[in-house]
DNA sequence: TCTGGGGTCCTCAGGCTT
DNA sequence: TCTGAAGCCTGAGGACCC
């Protein structure tokens, strides 16, 4: 689901072109969420739709091609997307129906190689190298990709073939919607340099605002650059990466295997609140929440860090590293409480909080050393007892009391 | 013209240890 | 005992991605 758009011209598709050197392939879900709501809705197609919250303080999380003519994209405000295009039919997303076909569509691209790197729910990189003998070339394949997700799902994707990751990801961007492009891999140069380098990945509003100060505007302006004049402008390591993107140069492997490196969640509240009461409830919920994926997921960490969004939209991180990894929620909840204290904005008005777990590792490799007369049962032990019976009766089966008074709340106002 | 939620990675500053 | 350099860790903030 790509937020860049691209709006360069590049070369045109190619789909007969050479793709021996090409074993890399990006497929990308086209409109993905909205396209899975229209399997239920037959009725929408060939109209605007968009996917978000209808009420409150949304973003679009994603648009058919007829309501992105009018302007609209994912992550703008729901507010201005309905301005722009009012007649719109708007959809509050059902995150389990996408992660349902995201996994079906997941499982389709194991059947091609075991070498599948999702980046998001709607796209994956696969090295199908190892498959040319039993399926034929890279094209062959990403058109056998395309077909089968289309007969089992009845949803289109795009797909880049191209010799690295960052190059099949952009000639999937350009072939957008419903379309394969093969990047020879001797053509990598001459399909990137016109295109604008905004297309680059890493490169945002910042960026881009910083290279057109430097008159560097597209792709092929960037590779005539040293590269110590870029890493000395946007640092040394975004320095280097462009100037190696702008060659075609990426030796990333697609790797099956990414251990998470934090978890977290937050919140936006409706409503700007300033009462720390009401906060340290939301860092509660927060804290639980984190902790439960933690154990389910099998991690413990040992940094946790609290997020405090003003009403202004300023944004202030504080963290802290324990002496010992967790998963408890409560010690989660009590270091989130003194990171937001010490953040001195008790009366400050907040629109967003959230709670992090870092410096993640897995559970079994945690060694707990007991406290002098610590009791080896304890806030571990009733929480996995929550875990269960959440499993068995619904998320609101167990709550802390906390929690169940704010529910209570709730429902009296 | 208002800006979600879940992440990763980078930079920089300051403290601590060797 | 003091000092400076180097390396590592932590914490804060920012940019970027989908």
């Amino acid at each position: 689901m790509s937020r860049k758009q691209i709006t360069g011209i590049g070369p045109a598709p190619r789909t007969g072109a050479d793709d021996s050197g090409c074993p890399i392939l990006h497929v990308d879900m086209d409109a993905f969420f909205a396209s899975v709501e229209l399997l239920e809705r037959p009725e929408l197609r060939g109209r605007p739709v968009i996917v978000g919250s209808p009420a409150g303080r949304g973003v679009v999380l994603s648009a058919t091609y007829e309501a992105r003519a009018h302007g609209v994209h994912s992550a703008m405000p729901m507010s201005r997307a309905r301005r722009l295009c009012p007649q719109a039919t708007i959809i509050p997303p059902s995150h389990g129906k996408y992660s349902e076909v995201s996994k079906g569509v997941m499982e389709i691209f194991h059947t091609i190689t075991p070498l599948v790197e999702p980046i998001a729910s709607d796209e994956a990189f696969l090295d199908v190298g190892g498959a040319r003998r039993r399926l034929g070339p890279p094209a062959a394949i990403a058109a056998m990709i395309r077909e089968q997700v289309l007969d089992r799902y009845g949803i289109t994707c795009s797909v880049g073939v191209a010799s690295s990751k960052f190059v099949a990801k952009l000639a999937s961007k350009q072939c957008k919607p419903d379309g394969l492009l093969v990047v020879p891999a001797d053509q990598v140069v001459d399909f990137l340099h016109p295109l604008p380098v905004s297309a680059l990945w890493g490169v945002g509003e910042r960026t881009e605002q910083s290279l057109v100060r430097l008159g560097i505007r597209t792709v092929g302006d960037l590779a005539r650059v040293p590269p110590a004049t870029l890493q000395r402008e946007l640092g040394q390591a975004v320095g280097g990466h462009l100037a190696a993107l702008a060659w075609g140069r990426d030796e990333r492997a697609v790797s099956s295997h990414m251990p998470d490196k934090s978890i977290g969640n937050e919140e936006t509240f409706a409503a700007d609140v300033d009462d720390p009461e009401v906060i340290k409830r939301e860092l509660l919920r927060l804290s639980e929440r984190v902790a439960a994926r933690m154990r389910k997921g099998g991690h413990v960490g040992r940094t946790v860090s609290v997020k405090l969004r003003r009403a202004d939209f300023t944004t202030i991180n504080r963290s802290r590293t324990l002496r010992e990894a967790t998963d408890v929620a409560q010690v989660i909840y009590a270091t989130a409480c003194e990171l937001f204290e010490a953040a001195g904005l008790q009366r400050v008005r907040l629109r967003l909080v959230g709670v992090r777990m870092e410096n993640l590792r897995p559970a079994g490799e945690a060694t707990h050393q007991l406290g002098l007369g610590e009791r080896e049962t304890g806030w571990r032990e009733a929480e996995q007892a929550m875990d269960k019976a959440i499993r068995r009766f619904g998320p609101d089966a167990v709550l802390p009391a906390s929690l169940v008074r704010g529910k209570l709340d709730d429902v009296e106002t």
